[in-house]
DNA sequence: AATAATCTTGAACGGTTGTTCAATCCCCAC
DNA sequence: GTGGGGATTGAACAACCGTTCAAGATTATT
């Protein structure tokens, strides 16, 4: 009787799987794993509760589910950033490429509405010792985070490897902080700079993190 | 019967409201806030269930118990450092312990062991959205960052308001990285670095930091 | 020693959690 | 049209949630 009614197999108006998948992705970003209900994914995708555990199994299904449908798109995009750093052969401007190939990626997500939800279910992952137990972000995100290390030491040969690693989570820490920014950096600047407008953060932080890569003291890193 | 039963009023040997409250910041901090249940804390503590809501009125309650026995300690370090940034007139000198004012006392916390869980609290309230609704964060961290952003502007007097919030946002993420962490920095770099190592962890991010500050490219924030 | 105040205890409360199940619906191939 | 298989539904499951309560144990005050 309604809308949904005549749909077909190649596209469905709004296929049930694909309405849960988005609703539980705003509903995860915004109360956790734990936070989270399969009730209120439910409610907020407009279907009876059943419906969840049918399409993904389990809750943990759902979540990982997710991350699969996310992550090829991050991943791919940083790896063609690299790719791009590694042509470049003067190596200052290499190690602005490796930054970007870091951040913007993520950044990106905030790009599509829907998907920005998914920047804050990877933080609160990143924080949640639990997260270990799910092995999603480990098994999706270890890899790349492999190669972009690896960036870093080729862009600084006689760094030591942990002057490389520090390095490494420097960036990501800073990156972190916008993706799970809910409105104190716009408060504490009384609404003047916002994580909503992330290509000026990737400007500001791109800036920093480079000339922090660049020109970092290390009298007392160095081993 | 136990060594408890001849406690007195000065220094009692295990007084049950704090042994909940450092049972409940070890719980909280692996946990969460939704997924540290009262019951678990009530365990860990080795007290019945109802002494919680007893000591604490509720689950919140004792959640803000943790902060307000916490918080303290960690301000006063941060005014304090502030206060010596003030007094160096070199200002390249001064950069370097504003971000140290920032990031030690945070760093600190892993000094003595069990309030090193009260880091990974902070940070997984940074990226709560129902944080706000708690309202513990905001209404204990803002002032002071308020202080500190006032401090790096005061480093570079010709930096836009935008330029020095997400400098001071960007140091915040790469603090924010280092407590958040749970073994993933171990598991990258194969143990050569850990964040159990703080004040390790604390020289690298620092050096990048204060570089990152002073020799940033401006040409694209300058506004 | 007797009374009052505080602390501790185990059991219970109503409500919610993730998940399951049998019954029903809809669409497509025959 | 007539089966049949996937999709959908509402109700039910046991387990657990935060909190409350009346009763008992302990400590403090008079």
């Amino acid at each position: 009787m309604s809308a949904k009614a005549h749909k077909n197999k190649t596209d469905p108006v709004e296929p049930t799987r694909e309405r849960i998948l988005s609703a539980a992705e705003s509903v995860f970003a915004q109360f956790g794993y734990d936070g989270a209900t399969v009730r209120r994914i439910s409610q907020a995708a407009g279907v009876p509760v059943a419906l969840v555990n049918y399409h993904f199994g389990s809750k943990l299904g759902l979540y990982r589910a997710i991350f699969e449908k996310r992550t090829p798109t991050v991943i791919d995009k940083r790896v063609a950033g690299l790719q791009m750093a590694r042509a470049e052969p003067d190596l200052d401007r290499r190690v602005d490429l490796v930054v970007r190939a870091l951040i913007w990626p993520m950044f990106a997500l905030r790009g599509d509405d829907p998907s920005a939800d998914f920047g804050r279910i990877v933080t609160r992952e990143m924080s949640d010792p639990q997260a270990e137990a799910r092995g999603v972000f480990k098994e999706m995100f270890d890899p790349v985070a492999d190669m972009l290390i690896a960036a870093i030491g080729e862009c600084f040969p006689d760094w030591t490897k942990a002057e490389v690693h520090w390095a490494y989570h420097t960036m990501l820490g800073a990156m972190t902080i916008v993706l799970t920014d809910n409105g104190r950096i716009g408060r504490l600047s009384d609404g003047e700079v916002s994580s909503d407008r992330w290509e000026e953060a990737a400007v500001h932080v791109c800036s920093i993190l480079s000339a922090g890569l660049k020109y970092r003291d290390r009298s007392q890193t160095r081993g």
